[in-house]
RNA sequence: GGGUGGAUGGCGGAAUGGUAGACGCUACGGACUUAAAAUCCGUUGGCCGCAAGGCCGUGAGGGUUCGACUCCCUCUCCGCCCACCA
């Protein structure tokens, strides 16, 4: 009797699997159909792997080895996303070369994810700080300069004082830094920046073509933020200026009682009257001077101030006063709002507090207008002299062209995307590749191609200088260059490229990983894309997959890649969550009863109770499961069931440690059906019930014919639709029935292949104990019967008005309504509650219900 | 405030118009054992009942339907994302 000992058992057959080969993605499909599923590559941190990576790791597995079963050609790399601040900020406080960490990290990351057996073509495998890598990195960056979608600027961008560099728009989350929470502060610096609200359009109108979560689809849709409406010109009394504002409701003009500039806005100067000078400065000064996080926290209390100008309605040639507020955003519309308080929230709490008029101009379709607050849905339109009567949607179209007309307005759409801020004034990145020439070229020059990479360079120190530039810029050395067009003297750009530059084309790579010629060969990325599953993380949802969708569309501008979105088909796991045991004081205990034991025991003698509950894992709460420490406990095709038993891919579930045992105990139960030397489960204990301790015969071949259909046709669907957890129950029931009755060889085998892309490692040592030939990754998915896949009894209920009165059981086949009509009324239960009652109707769902309606059904009372 | 998911036994969850609670965990009872562990068998939503059986039950309230966890309306609570975007 061969114990079941994934110690032994799984890194024999991982060493197999890369020995031999098997997974191994040949260049080219060969005329077989492909199946290019990636996971979002892991940032390898020094903490090591979470077990949140595995779930999503493990269904793409799944997934990649039915999918190499059914006879599909798979690509399934994995990768390093390798830059990045952690270990920068470690450089910073140790002086150990960041290089180094990563290689560190790397190294302990694949040795996780190798444990876990999972069918990586290992061969592709790409780490975005290679310089074979980000060499091509720095070349698409050269292509976007050259499109004109990189480009310099000097203008306000977030700032993090803690991480002590700019930020994208993106990076930053309620006015706080996505990375270490400081407040974010405007900062005028020189920028390379990237174009991306030039595909806004497209980035939004394409999200209809994918096949992603509804979810991610609507932050997109958020983030890029599309708004119809009009550009209004008001001109300024006593002034030749005029002010532009963008609207949504043009069809409020009439409404407008102010108008409102923020403070940044350029005509604030020029506009403002001597007497108000004074006090709009003070003003302006201070909304600068306050952080984002400080302008949305004090959002609740309108502010603002008059600049004593005012300007004229073109609509009705009303004067109306011009304020200066900072709830108005530079760098939406044009910085500058028509305020309509009666059909704007915002404007009516402005307009209450300052005591400025509120001047309704719609009422409600239906009902008397309440103006205790502004009426913003759509309505018919008042005190709009002409236009009165009109609904909203018309008389925006009638305005907009009224407008046009006149020659103060038009249609505009705006975006509240906004370009990249591409550059970081860190170290550990790619480098910017150009170089700023100081002769006669004077500004910008690309480094040519021949001259990439652009390696980064070592540095005696990591720390950012918070002034704006890099720490490269230390590096007299390698700052002082020559041009490559005229050769004067030039500097290079020391700043460099976010988090982000890499992983926007790595599924790219994977195609073609080794090319030293180009970023990758045309002919197998037409072969390779697109993506056609992606999974990770929902957290990437607007920065990593916004980004990197905008760089594909490019590419595809430029001729280089074929299809204009990279990932056709998106899924992301939910989070796992863990339990946390605190007590009274708030002192956290630990994640299972096992590892609060001594803790809940010491509290027994005051009375006092630990309360659990389920959160995210974090160190401080004592509630983080080490991948590492599963494995060994259980090993890792448990994990690997475990992780995907736990209930639906995409939603959140707490990791519970008493769970874990029940898919072991599968585990085990699968495994003694395959070993020989084990007796038979029902004979291992002799009772007096079953006194035979022999081996049970093994059945017919079509013992379980049906149950062995059924549970292929389970397994195969599930799978296929990321229902995991039930694809392990139906081998569980499989199992629980093979237990009970007896297994053909053919059970087995079948069990085998089905049970092999949740729990690799068992399934091949299975097979092998059923003498088959290697690798049972290679076996061909069996196919199944729609005939045999149905249960032999057919349960057919029988209800009364809906309710089931009685279960029929008949062999399978093919019963007409009146033969199951007849048995039931036969039926004796049924009988009795059809007695003196008069059968309105019936309502037969073949081979699942029928169900008499009655109009007076006789009271059983007993 | 907007978006997007969710709420089902003691617990994790199954069932997307057709027998609610599959599967697993826990607990209890039994077998085996000197004993324990492991393993196996049985029970395990609530109430009434010796039983047969009946009634109630999927966050709350209403509706559609022969039939609703599932569809529609109203509401409550929870997660996640975004948020002064005109």
């Amino acid at each position: 009797m061969a114990r079941y000992e994934p110690k032994t058992i799984e890194p024999k057959w991982q060493k197999r699997w890369l020995e031999s080969g098997i997974f191994k993605t040949p260049l080219t499909p060969g005329g077989k159909s492909k199946f290019y599923i990636l996971d979002m590559f892991p940032y390898p941190s020094a903490a090591g792997l979470h077990v949140g990576h595995p779930e999503g790791y493990t269904a793409t597995d799944i997934i990649a080895r039915m999918k190499r079963m059914q006879g599909h050609v798979v690509l399934h790399p994995m990768g390093w996303d390798a830059f990045g601040l952690p270990a920068e900020n470690y450089a910073i406080a140790t002086g150990v070369h960041p290089a180094q960490t990563t290689a560190q990290s790397i190294a302990a990351f694949k040795r996780q994810i190798q444990s876990l057996g999972f069918s990586y073509d290992w061969e592709r495998e790409i780490d975005t700080t290679n310089p074979n890598y980000y060499k091509w990195t720095q070349w698409i960056f050269l292509q976007l300069f050259k499109k004109g979608l990189a480009y310099e600027a000097h203008v306000p961008i977030n700032f993090c004082p803690s991480c002590r560099t700019g930020l994208a728009n993106e990076e930053v989350h309620q006015g706080g830094c996505e990375r270490c929470g400081s407040a974010v502060i405007k900062k005028n610096m020189r920028q390379w920046m990237l174009r991306i609200t030039a595909y806004a359009e497209r980035l939004l109108q394409d999200l209809e073509r994918l096949d992603w979560p509804e979810s991610t689809l609507a932050m997109q849709r958020h983030w890029i933020g599309r708004s119809e409406g009009a550009e209004i010109e008001f001109r300024v009394a006593r002034f030749e200026l005029r002010v532009s504002v963008f609207t949504t409701r043009p069809d409020t003009l009439f409404g407008a009682t102010y108008l409102a500039l923020a403070p940044e806005h350029p005509l604030v100067d020029q506009i403002t009257s001597p007497s108000k000078k004074t006090a709009v400065e003070a003003y302006c000064q201070e909304a600068q001077l306050k952080t984002d996080m400080e302008r949305t926290q004090v959002a609740k209390e309108k502010t603002g101030v008059f600049t004593g100008a005012g300007a004229i309605n073109p609509v009705n040639g009303e004067t109306i006063p011009i304020w200066v507020a900072d709830y108005i955003l530079p760098h939406y519309g044009t910085g500058a709002i028509m305020a309509v308080p009666g059909h704007d929230q915002r404007d009516y709490e402005f307009a209450k507090k300052m005591n400025l008029p509120i001047k309704p101009v719609a009422r409600p379709l239906e009902g008397e207008a309440i103006f205790e607050r502004a009426f913003e849905e759509d309505g018919i339109a008042i005190n709009s002299g002409e236009f009165d009567g009109l609904t909203t949607a018309d008389f925006k179209k009638r305005m907009v062209e009224w407008l046009s007309k006149k020659g103060v307005g038009r249609p505009r759409v705006s975006y509240k995307l906004r370009d990249w801020v591409f550059s970081r004034q860190r170290y550990w990145g790619e480098p910017i590749p150009v170089v700023h020439c100081q002769g006669s070229c004077g500004g910008v020059v690309p480094v040519p191609e021949s001259g990439l990479p652009v390696a980064l360079p070592d540095v005696s120190r990591y720390q950012p200088t918070g002034t704006g530039d890099s720490p490269l810029s230390l590096i007299e050395s390698w700052v002082k260059t020559k041009c490559p067009v005229c050769g004067s003297a030039a500097e290079r750009e020391t700043n460099t490229m976010p988090q982000w530059a890499g992983s926007c084309w790595y599924y790219l790579r994977f195609v073609d990983p080794y090319n030293d010629q180009a970023p990758w060969d045309q002919e197998l990325q037409k072969i390779w894309l697109p993506v056609d599953l992606y999974v990770g993380g929902a957290e990437h949802a607007v920065l990593h997959l916004l980004y990197s969708r905008f760089w594909h569309k490019v590419l595809f501008d430029l001729g280089l890649v074929s299809t204009i979105e990279p990932f056709m088909k998106l899924r992301h796991q939910g989070m796992i969550l863990a339990y946390s045991y605190q007590d009274k004081l708030g002192v956290y205990h630990g994640y299972d009863e096992i590892d609060v034991k001594d803790s809940k025991a010491a509290l027994e003698a005051t009375g006092e109770e630990l309360s659990s509950r389920i959160e995210k894992m974090s160190k401080s709460k004592k509630n983080v499961v080490n991948p590492d420490e599963v494995i060994k406990q259980w090993g890792a095709d448990t994990m690997r069931l475990y992780e995907m038993f736990m209930g639906e891919f995409e939603l959140s579930k707490p990791w519970d440690m008493r769970s874990i045992e029940g898919v072991h105990r599968f585990l085990l139960r699968v495994w003694r059906l395959f070993d020989k030397q084990t007796p038979s489960l029902e004979f291992q204990v002799p009772s007096s019930k079953s006194p035979a301790n022999t081996q049970r015969p093994a059945p017919s071949a079509d013992a379980n014919l049906r149950v062995r259909h059924r549970t292929i046709k389970l397994v195969t669907e599930r799978i296929e639709n990321f229902k995991f957890n039930t694809a392990i129950t139906a081998l569980m029931e499989y199992v629980n029935a093979l237990t009970a009755k007896g297994a053909a060889r053919e059970d087995l085998a079948t069990l085998c292949i089905l049970l092999s892309p949740l729990a690799p490692h068992t399934s091949e040592e299975c097979w092998e104990m059923l003498g088959e030939a290697p690798f049972v990754s290679l076996a061909p998915w069996p196919v199944y019967d729609e005939e045999l896949a149905v249960e032999e009894k057919l349960a057919i209920a029988v209800q009364i008005n809906g309710r089931v009165r009685e279960t029929l059981t008949l062999n399978a086949g093919s019963w007409t309504q009146d033969q199951i009509a007849a048995m039931a009324r036969e039926n004796p239960k049924i009988a009795k509650y059809l007695e003196n009652a008069k059968i309105q109707r019936v309502v037969y769902v073949p081979g699942k219900i029928f169900n008499f309606v009655v109009a007076n059904p006789a009271v059983v009372s007993e």
